[in-house]
DNA sequence: TGCCGAGTTTCGCAATTTCGCAACATGGCA
DNA sequence: TGCCATGTTGCGAAATTGCGAAACTCGGCA
């Protein structure tokens, strides 16, 4: 039991990873394929110092490593299978969230 | 673009509802059928407001619903596939997260 | 060697989250 | 009606997160 309360906090920290808009977006392009952190930056509009601590956050949870090529940094996803399963969530949650960005649209 | 940006921070939304243990362990009980908030608190062993306070944020995010019946307050989720969604980030990450798991244990 | 750009780390602060505790609401029942 | 168990909400403190700015590391190249 105890063993399942640690299996749930890991579970809840990946979770967590993907729990911010930012760090969401940077899978999402790197779920089409490697980007070097100053394509990245240019992509969401944020810093390139920000988008280090996002990438720092995605690769301790496991879902992004880094490798060099050619002289340059290239971030990639682990497994290209993570954007099936935000897919499957989005389906899930498909019309719910289809609904909330419709109505998020006017308010702001 | 800006469309996507309100996409991104929404299903970055959902994905926070479940980056939490205990909002984690609850999803994990209420896919096995609805459950009372005693007796949630009971199973994993946190003070009923506390209970409260994380269905408030699952059901914010359209995971979970309140029903009545026989006097009694029901929480279940609103789709049993998420269950399944769980499931397969667990079997993309599994060897990752087994991993981890054991090697937390001696660890800590 | 010295310079330069790409990438990362550190630091400080504002905002958010989490949780325990107390108070409040609500429904069944004697 | 009054009592009690069940649920929920409000509040304050502690911990965590996110981000900009500055500093640091590391290759390539003249």
């Amino acid at each position: 039991m105890n063993d399942d309360r640690q299996r749930y906090a890991i579970h809840a920290a990946v979770f967590a990873a993907l729990a911010n808009p930012t760090r969401h977006e940077l899978m999402h392009h790197l779920c089409g394929g490697p980007r070097t952190p100053s394509q990245l930056a240019e992509l969401l509009a944020v810093s390139r110092p920000n988008v280090s601590q996002h990438l720092a956050v995605l690769q301790g949870e496991g879902l992004v490593k880094r490798t060099r090529r050619d002289g340059q940094v290239l971030w990639k996803v682990v497994d290209p299978r993570l954007a099936e399963a935000c897919a499957l969530i989005d389906e899930i949650l498909g019309h719910e969230l289809a609904l909330r960005v419709r109505a998020l649209g006017p308010e702001r």
